[in-house]
DNA sequence: CATGAAATTGCACGTATTTGCGTAATATTT
DNA sequence: AAATATTACGCAAATACGTGCAATTTCATG
């Protein structure tokens, strides 16, 4: 393994755990502690980490994007990690935006190869950094509070791909109202995110099931999987279970 | 077996597996490895990979990477700085991407309205921090080197807006060889911006002046101003100045 | 076709970088 | 305070690098 590689994997797993222990480090990539201790030395002199007695921590920065206090960036991790299982090499995925979909992008493993669709500018970033994944960005007006790009001509590309696979964050389920969102242009370009995509999963924290907002995106029996951070045993997913969706 | 062939088969490597070995291309390809040498030497100087120790890793690894440091920010700053001045309330822009755009980015005053499209990430997530500028994404498909969105789709987007103003950020201009780059997709982009709006600019550090790479974009004389870091009665500007660009 | 200029390649040689190990010093825990 | 873990430092071996040079090939041009 090389010099640099074997820096950028210490990175990767410090952006991921935010932080490392030397010993750790040095089994998983088999070389010498005083190796990984002069890489660390290193890489803090370039600011890329904090050197502690004994490992690494992360600045609690990833790149430009601030990844400053994600609200439940734990159960965020877990739900990431849930989703990156259900994507497959040579996959067409779609995904829209969101704290818990750019955790997930930052998780997918490296040998995975697959294209990527998104409207979602941090997401589409955090894509752009794998070497193996092929990123397709749907363009149109950016909306700032979503960070997501909405509007006609971003409907219509969406329209003109059908991806395997449909990943969606979202802001509220419950299984009177359906999916539900506050923002009618954002609505829009799920609606048609679930409606071209051969299987859809929603992500959510577990905080936002049972809960609805003013616009409805579609109805529970529309997408196919939920994906949250509880165990898919719990009580709260009966009732959706009952109407055929899966939850993992 | 040729030098451009054997490039080509490197490149080919890098890109599967995302990393090569100096002695390992040497011993697949039956050549010295000072020759494996030179030619990474070569495809990095023209960012095809990245050079490092005992081999080469693929482009993808540089934006996680070297990204925090940015070559020439002072430089870079006084460059954007001027290009804000040519912004004016109600404008359309279409921009590039690179470092001293996205300084820009971080430049424009608050008061200002504008409208933006850009095909670049980094600076489409900047431009869409500020309250008054409505950002316009023109997506494709993701270059992974230069994070900007290349094809023929974007390029079809370009041609379908008539902006006031181009701002580019270039990597190359000399009086006889106009402006050069060496990502052939990048170039198709940058032309069709030329060529769409009313006026272009030109962003480089002075450094690049008197300099070309092997791809045209297009003669000095098809764009409009050119900003460097540098005042304009310096002396390396005569003969731009002479074949009526304006230099700020 | 010839011929000189330019590009390409391999080799030699001195230098620089990287890595692991031993040992002593320092920090942390119990 | 003792026991344990982590670090700093120097050293040596292996590997990789840059440079100059000569042999060879390629190419443009007369």
């Amino acid at each position: 393994m090389l010099k640099r590689e074997r820096q950028a994997y210490i990175l990767k797993q410090i952006n991921l755990h935010n932080r490392v222990l030397s010993s750790d480090l040095s089994l998983e990539i088999n070389v010498s502690e005083d190796t990984i201790r002069r890489d660390l030395i290193e890489l803090s002199e370039s600011d890329k980490l904090i050197k502690v007695h004994g490992g690494a921590l992360s600045r609690s920065f990833h790149s430009s994007f601030l990844r400053s206090d994600v609200y439940q960036l734990d159960h965020k991790k877990k739900i990431a990690a849930k989703a990156v299982s259900l994507i497959k090499d040579g996959m067409f995925v779609l995904t829209s935006g969101g704290t818990t979909l750019i955790e997930m992008a930052r998780m997918l493993p490296v040998e995975l190869r697959a294209t990527f669709f998104t409207g979602s500018i941090p997401a589409a970033y955090e894509y752009a950094q794998h070497p193996n994944i092929e990123v397709i960005f749907i363009g149109d007006k950016v909306s700032k509070s979503s960070q997501i790009t909405v509007g006609g001509a971003a409907i219509q590309k969406i329209h003109s791909i059908k991806p395997d696979l449909c990943l969606l964050g979202i802001n509220a389920i419950d299984m009177e109202n359906g999916i539900t969102d506050n923002d009618w242009e954002v609505v829009q370009v799920k609606q048609a995110m679930i409606q071209c995509a051969a299987q859809t999963a929603v992500l959510t924290i577990s905080e936002k099931i049972n809960s609805f907002q003013r616009l409805k995106i579609c109805a529970v029996e529309e997408v196919d999987i939920l994906i949250t951070e509880l165990d898919e045993n719990e009580g709260v997913f009966d009732t959706f279970k009952q109407h055929g969706l899966k939850v993992i």
